[in-house]
DNA sequence: TTTAACATGTAAGAAGTTACATGATTTG
DNA sequence: CAAATCATGTAACTTCTTACATGTTAAA
């Protein structure tokens, strides 16, 4: 049972966890909110739902339904549960941020003090990298880019984008510790762990 | 000569409209700072160089250098220059993060006022993506995700992400649009057009 | 003298997009 | 009855990542 869940696997865990559902209803599911920052289409969702059940992680039944074919409705296992909080307590080393969000949205199938190790982490990601892109402004000389508007400019402006970025990632990190801390203490937990 | 240029393609002409280079000097001018938010490697760098120069884009010259193989200085042609113009003034319907990034990059092959406009559209390209995250929360109920921490807190979470980041996207546009008409009326343009 | 930087390519595979192919059920 | 939605798959293609392959020049 070697875990060589892709990212798209792990999305596809996380929405099964939410409910149950075909493959239809996963990748319309996946458009909103999660496809507004990162999306796959049917043709990648399909096989990948099949190299998941062989893996044990969701399962499926066939359902009366439209098409040609049979309707399958995939739900999660307890090995594709133990699967997805695995993924989300691993600490490594991922810069990528469409990942990040992915485990956001999958958040709740951990306690709240799990979740907000995950955040903190998190947030200390994101506050290095503003502090690495501050570093670099100095030493390349991209504080002011020139007086003009030419090269120096638009490289000081791409990296204004990089922090400013960064500085709403870290806004962000903290208002969602605050609002766990605050439903962590009224003392209402998920149903699902 | 058909403009099947890709984005990287894009990306290598606006590194060489700066200055020259060899295919391991560009390299390494895509890492920073456009690296920080989309990369190339040197395996999909050499043969797109080809391509650009097969395409009338770009052009080399052998110069002297380490390594077995020549070492090759490539150039910006004036089809390479109008090319590169061409996709920063064209009007695409593109909601790639990643492309609007590399487009501010080079802009400076702009004059002052053809760069406002640019920065224009991508700031009213923020400002219509809040609006709609702004229906989507009220439509899909994500406004407070719930008093629990459970998969309706996360997707209200999620959507947030989204909205700090356009808000801060809509933020950082002003802030070059400000620059912008600051340098232009100060009387200093690009030596490069 | 050994390590880092310079320098250019190819190959294999993973991930992602677009098009092809089929057909039932529900809504207007 | 026509159009939208539901439903599942495959094929071809592009893009991206990782590894293989080679060898020089400059600095420590």
């Amino acid at each position: 049972m070697l875990s060589m869940t892709s990212t798209l696997g792990h999305a596809l865990l996380g929405l099964l966890a939410r409910s149950p559902g075909t493959g239809y209803d996963l990748t319309s599911r996946l458009r909103r909110p999660v496809g507004y920052f990162w999306s796959a289409g049917h043709s990648q969702i399909y096989p990948e739902l099949a190299r998941l059940e062989e893996a044990g992680l969701v399962r499926h039944t066939v359902i009366e339904g439209a098409g040609p074919r049979a309707t399958k409705r995939y739900r999660l296992s307890a090995a594709g549960r133990r699967a997805l909080r695995a993924w989300l307590l691993s600490t490594s080393p991922d810069v990528d941020d469409k990942e990040v969000l992915l485990r956001v949205y999958s958040l709740f199938v951990l306690t709240a003090a799990e979740a907000v190790a995950v955040m903190t982490s998190i947030r200390e990601h994101h506050r290095r990298s503003l502090e690495h892109y501050h570093s670099v402004e100095t030493s390349d000389g991209l504080h002011e880019g020139g007086t003009a508007f030419g090269p120096g400019y638009t490289a000081h402006a791409t990296l204004q984008w990089g922090m400013t970025f960064e500085e709403g990632r870290i806004r962000w990190c903290d208002s969602v510790l605050a609002d766990l801390t605050r439903r962590a203490e009224s003392g209402e937990v998920s149903s699902e762990r």
